[in-house]
DNA sequence: GTTTAGCACTCAGAAAGTTCGAGTGCTAAA
DNA sequence: TTTAGCACTCGAACTTTCTGAGTGCTAAAC
């Protein structure tokens, strides 16, 4: 059954105030803030309504009224204003986008960034379908030592300096670095098998291993680049009246640092919008008082991105979604060559309707 | 004055009995911690010694005796028993130095293990006299892109893939290759002058402005590899007691996330010992009520690295002491090429007496 | 049927009061 | 110098009282 729009009005006024004050907003409150003419009485009633569906519940008896997880999902659906975000907020991202650096570095700062600017604890989430190295060089140091570096699709460039502990020469490496080249190129972490390893051993005639060294290191940073995820800024959770129990904090904090926590968020497909997760939402029992805004952009080469933020159900998800949307489609245009599905920094909320 | 033999007894057993159990330490558990053969009463007149001497003091009258820092140094510097590690744990942070990976990942393993092993919040720093180029290799890509491998003193790899609007040659590249090799290295960041880069590009015949890009990314490397501190497992801090009000702990946090903060902490000049910075012996302000422990150690080309811990002023610190001396002798055989002065893992505390 | 004034009622949280006991300092004797 | 003994202190925990924001209901007004 469809909402009058006073209910609406009603329940938008609710969440709004609450979001802000972290108290339950009573009828007076309500009056003031909706300026809707009508007395206390009236609103009293409409939110006995509310409270029987299910948009609203009262901590106790004579509490004024705090938004369900209904209320809020209702919210965020219908009733939330799309919040623009001011010249100084683009600004603000457009900047921080701009810095550059390597790929892991961006995503750093970008989360950073997201803390920043929301407040909250920020994630940031990166999956590639199939990563696989463009590129092998070894570059000879010395009799002793010689440097990797990959460059792997996503553009991501990797090294590692090897040092052992017997001579090699000039020439091995170089022709190492040619066989890697043609038969290492292209190829899924999966497919490097110690036989293809120990073909390349006989083709080049190594004897020494350094084969098995350097495939030992593209598997290993095909693995690990396969994915990640991080978080920062989990101390801003210790401001907010919700988490004024250590333990409560300590918790989430504790299941946010573990990151296959993290990337398990991730599996939800949604693509150039951003997805809301409102407490009871989330799978997780550690976040079944917490909300979780994602947004996800385009990485390239088949890499997909997610940044988001972690805060207490009663957050501001307009606000927040914004931000979010626009960091989006900013990291969409810079890494995936193009703007994400919906143009830059459109707000496309979609959420999880399924517990609604 | 030097204490008697029997307040030195009372003294352990109280900073010990409050380092486990964070309540201040009454005559009778003194008396049954220390099994001295006397009544609780005399332990009462001793610890009425020890209070007027600045060792204790009481949260109020009729409480028992808490550590005063003046306290604490004392048992740190004379008091204290040697902690032996078990076998476990020397496995533990061998196996942990073990893995090899890049400079930076390895100082983000160790800080992770530090905390995992102290259950304090940890922070590595590390900070090179004069970082400089010992190796400059481009590797061209396609006309538009190359990447550029830089090898640091320190054996420290960086890279950075150049993407650019306008074509240019192979053999530019390796031109510049060869320039940058003889005229960039072993060079520190401040003699890379404008002049130095505008004769380079003469040199080289260089219309484009690739001399820049290089040497811009020369700059910004060594720049930010002169040193770097960071920080791990801050939550921890939220399970002591003494930051049960989370206004605290996020004041700490909040302190120790700002890595000039850190930087700043290096400043003391011991190499190889272990060094305990009690409480008010912090020149930071955010830090007057913790305790800092350091360790530094060796990692080869004039670097230096520092990891330690930072807790409350009851820290276990015989233990925390032990372990990071461990850890910081590990790190200098690894990366130093030797072990530190004091022999591997040797305990060698040095305090700062200035204000005891 | 909807709205509203009026009023009794509820209940968390603050404030004030009470109890409890661990631990003290002091005294006087050993 | 040590110790038994004892009065005293004071925070922590628990209880009681007070307060007021906010409710739900009723009965009259629109």
């Amino acid at each position: 059954m469809a909402l009058s729009e006073r209910r609406k009005k009603i329940l938008r006024a609710v969440v709004e105030e609450y979001i802000d004050s972290a108290e339950p907003v009573g009828s007076n409150t309500v009056l003031s803030k909706t300026g809707l003419g009508c007395s206390s009485a009236t609103i009293r009633n409409e939110l006995v309504a509310l409270d029987k569906e299910g948009y609203l519940e009262q901590p106790h008896t004579s509490a004024g009224r705090v938004p369900t997880a209904k209320g809020y999902r209702l919210y965020v659906n219908e009733l939330m204003r799309e919040r623009e975000l001011t010249h100084d907020e683009t600004e603000a991202i457009n900047r921080g986008l701009d810095m550059g650096g390597g790929n892991e570095k961006l995503m750093d700062a970008v989360g950073h960034m997201a803390t920043e600017l929301t407040s909250y604890p920020a994630l940031t989430i990166s999956a590639a379908a199939a990563v696989t190295v463009k590129r092998v060089e070894l570059i000879y140091l010395d009799s002793n030592s010689f440097i990797i570096v990959l460059l792997l699709t996503g553009d991501t460039v990797k090294n590692k300096l090897v040092h052992l502990p017997f001579s090699f020469s000039e020439l091995l490496i170089t022709r190492l670095s040619a066989v890697f080249n043609s038969s290492f190129t292209g190829v899924t972490e999966d497919r490097i098998t110690p036989e293809l390893i120990a073909s390349t051993e006989r083709a080049v005639g190594d004897t020494m291993g350094l084969t098995s060294v350097i495939a030992g290191f593209l598997i290993e940073t095909l693995s690990t680049s396969k994915g990640g995820a991080s978080v920062s800024g989990e101390a801003n959770l210790l401001k907010l009246p919700e988490f004024r129990d250590p333990e409560k904090a300590h918790k989430l904090i504790n299941y946010l640092s573990n990151s296959e926590n993290l990337a398990s968020l991730s599996t939800s497909p949604d693509f150039g919008d951003v997805k809301v997760l409102i407490g009871p939402e989330n799978a997780a029992l550690e976040l079944k008082d917490s909300s979780v805004v994602l947004a996800s952009y385009n990485a390239g080469d088949n890499m997909r991105g997610i940044i988001g933020v972690v805060g207490p159900t009663r957050m501001d998800y307009s606000a927040v979604a914004a931000k979010l949307a626009y960091i989006a489609g900013g990291l969409s245009k810079l890494l995936g060559g193009g703007a994400a599905t919906n143009g830059y920094g459109k707000l496309m909320i979609k959420g999880d309707d399924s517990n609604a």
